[in-house]
DNA sequence: GTGACTATTTATAAGTA
DNA sequence: TTACTTATAAATAGTCA
């Protein structure tokens, strides 16, 4: 839909392929959005931008927390896989070494010319940092989903309440029905109506 | 871009909402696939439908997997929190170190007396060891975290449908309810009655 | 990296089978 | 349900500022 068609497959020029991304980000996220609300819904979208910048949609806060760990790089997966080689300085836990950059500089240093200098302290010292980048990890995951549990907690105890109230209301309109009932027979016996 | 222009609110038809679902569900995947392709970047799309059922778009493996998790079953076998650190021969993964035996290790050949004899490969076995113990504490963890999201998704879907019910018996009973104060009017024109 | 402006292509709401 | 069809609304490619 544009001025010509285009074929499926990666734009070559790069300044189209950036206003593209841009327009077409906004529809992804737009037309998410439509389906969450047109259809009553949850929906999210994640982008990442080829220079790792990440653009998100969601449309209810517990996804929000389970898609915001993708950015943070926490997941172990997404670490090892995408984020090692790049700078992934726009997190505020750059300032650690991630899980697989250690085991890379573990790897170095045993293929690495001079492997024999490495000390036990050394590696020790790695470990410990290993250790303390895991537990800031989990830590924040734990936080991240508790989050969502109490987001999900607190939904349910609402809607029940909801419920409740539409049950008592329900009770009071059956009764209504009750009486229209008995006028029916009432009626049915007066001699005018026959 | 229709017959006729949408207001951007929740379709109150059950079945052209179902229908829009399907339809919008499937544009919004396919053009998730087009922007990945097109800008050469990631995508992920995510969309739980009214029922808890999952549809979800990954131009990407890893985050394909990440997604996955949402919606399988972990019922195999059953392994606890703590498993890993008992000495628990029912764990198929007892074979494998804790990590604070790791430490331990570590910790002892750095004092012991032959601390100089432990070489870099043996560090980084334990390292690996360590590595793929956390991994399966992490994993296990996330997998019962994932359980209680799913099982409090599938609670608050079912307590939606409940109130949706009890909101169309509602309307039913106020109709009722409508006849009967018709009725009483009618009556009330009946000489008999006076 | 945006913001308009259109000519076109796409998506899709209703209708139909 | 599920699948087509079609009239219309939306998205957007190319372009310029």
């Amino acid at each position: 839909m544009g001025r010509r068609k285009l074929q499926l497959k990666r734009i070559e020029n790069k300044s189209s392929r950036q206003v593209t991304f841009s327009k077409r980000r906004g529809g992804l996220i737009k037309k998410a959005r439509e389906l969450a609300v047109l259809c009553d819904i949850d929906v999210a979208v994640v982008v990442f931008s080829s220079r790792g910048r990440l653009y998100e949609f969601s449309s209810t806060n517990s996804l929000a927390c389970i898609l915001d760990r993708y950015q943070r790089r926490f997941d172990e997966e997404a670490v090892s896989q995408n984020s090692v080689n790049a700078e992934g300085s726009h997190s505020k836990y750059s300032n650690r070494l991630s899980h697989a950059q250690l085991l890379q500089i573990v790897q170095r240093q045993l293929e690495g010319p001079n492997f024999e200098q490495m000390t036990v302290a050394d590696l020790v010292q790695l470990e410990k940092q290993l250790d303390a980048t895991l537990a800031q990890t989990r830590a924040r995951k734990m936080e991240l989903m508790m989050e969502s549990l109490k987001t999900l907690q607190e939904k349910e105890r609402m809607l029940k309440e909801e419920k409740e109230h539409l049950e008592k209301e329900l009770a009071a309109a059956k009764n209504g029905q009750d009486t229209t009932a008995a006028m029916t027979m009432a009626m049915a016996t007066l001699p005018l109506l026959r």
